[in-house]
DNA sequence: CAAAACATGTAATGAGTTACATGATTTC
DNA sequence: GAAATCATGTAACTCATTACATGTTTTG
């Protein structure tokens, strides 16, 4: 049986100062980027489960007329429920797919200008995503640098930045052996 | 729009000399283990669905009584497909979950001692995966030496080596900083 | 005043996992 | 003869994405 962590996440994000469904859209996708990723058809439904299950709770911020503001808080129950889900142990790294390396797998089967394409590309979708590293990292220094989180949080990014770091090394070294081979 | 790369993934394996839905499945969680997993719920549906598209040949081997083994075969038209596939660029670079980097996001909420069991923890798991990387590399280089197919196998395995033996520094490092840190 | 950003939600769809169900063949 | 491996498949379910739908507030 495997956890559910998409409901934890979001409960963590709200103990960012994260209060709203779109915040916590935002903060995903910038500062947990490297390794987590949502959608507001997975966020709104969630935050009501959440509300229903007494984890969080909902302020309502109806400004006269029409539109729900809303501000949610984690609860006692909240805090509890992410700390125990914090203490259970993981088993097995995450296996992630690649496609990239996928159709590098059978490149055999195509001429070797598409290969060199391929990973010419890879080189430089790497290399954007270390750059955008490098600028959260900036982000969490100036904005963050007292926080207690900061630590953890520049943790999980050094773990982006350097095994980006050694992709891009992989594919600086395969384009060179690939030209280099059969030659 | 994004492809459905499972059936494209279950069309290369058929280069490889896999011909039955188990071998498939035997193939992508050893070597292709690194960058891509497959589930039977996935692959007799698509196998069936190939041959429907014409893409691949099925032989019933009814071996006179009940048994029904089945042995596909790429046609033309699959090769083509596989080929415009493989042609086909790839725009961004997948995004990973990962939940060990989740938990330590939060991990300010968290006992010193369950950070660093949490970290432990993780190091170990990338040894073994590390591990399983180097016994797939022994495989491949004495079961297919002279194919054709090696060289970008090994490539792919290269990958998942350097990344996750950058992670293994990584955890080393953050294990010795965490320790470091505040004493 | 237009565009961008802020803000919330649902329904349909797609993808993938898991449990269930069954049976043959090989190896120890 | 028991256990492991080979072998095929489906149905229910879970998880997540995408498209749709709507409206406000801020900034240039």
């Amino acid at each position: 049986m495997t956890t559910n962590h998409t409901k934890f996440a979001i409960l963590g994000v709200l103990t960012t100062g994260c209060r709203s469904g779109y915040s916590i859209k935002q903060m995903i996708d910038t500062s947990l980027n490297h390794f987590w990723k949502i959608s507001y058809g997975q966020i709104y439904p969630t935050l009501k489960k959440l509300v229903d299950e007494g984890l969080a709770s909902v302020q309502e911020h109806a400004q006269e007329d029409k539109p729900d503001k809303k501000e949610y808080h984690l609860t006692d129950k909240g805090k509890e429920a992410l700390h125990a889900w914090l203490a259970e142990p993981l088993e097995s790294i995450p296996k992630e797919k690649n496609e990239w390396l996928l159709k590098l797998f059978f490149s055999r089967h195509q001429d070797r200008s598409n290969t060199l394409e391929l990973l010419k590309n890879y080189h430089q979708n790497l290399q954007s995503v270390y750059t955008n590293y490098q600028a959260i990292e900036e982000m969490i220094r100036s904005n963050h640098q007292d926080d207690e989180d900061a630590m953890y949080w520049l943790f999980t990014l050094d773990y982006g930045k350097r095994t980006t770091y050694a992709a891009i090394e992989w594919s600086e070294d395969t384009i060179r052996a690939f030209k280099e081979e059969k030659r």
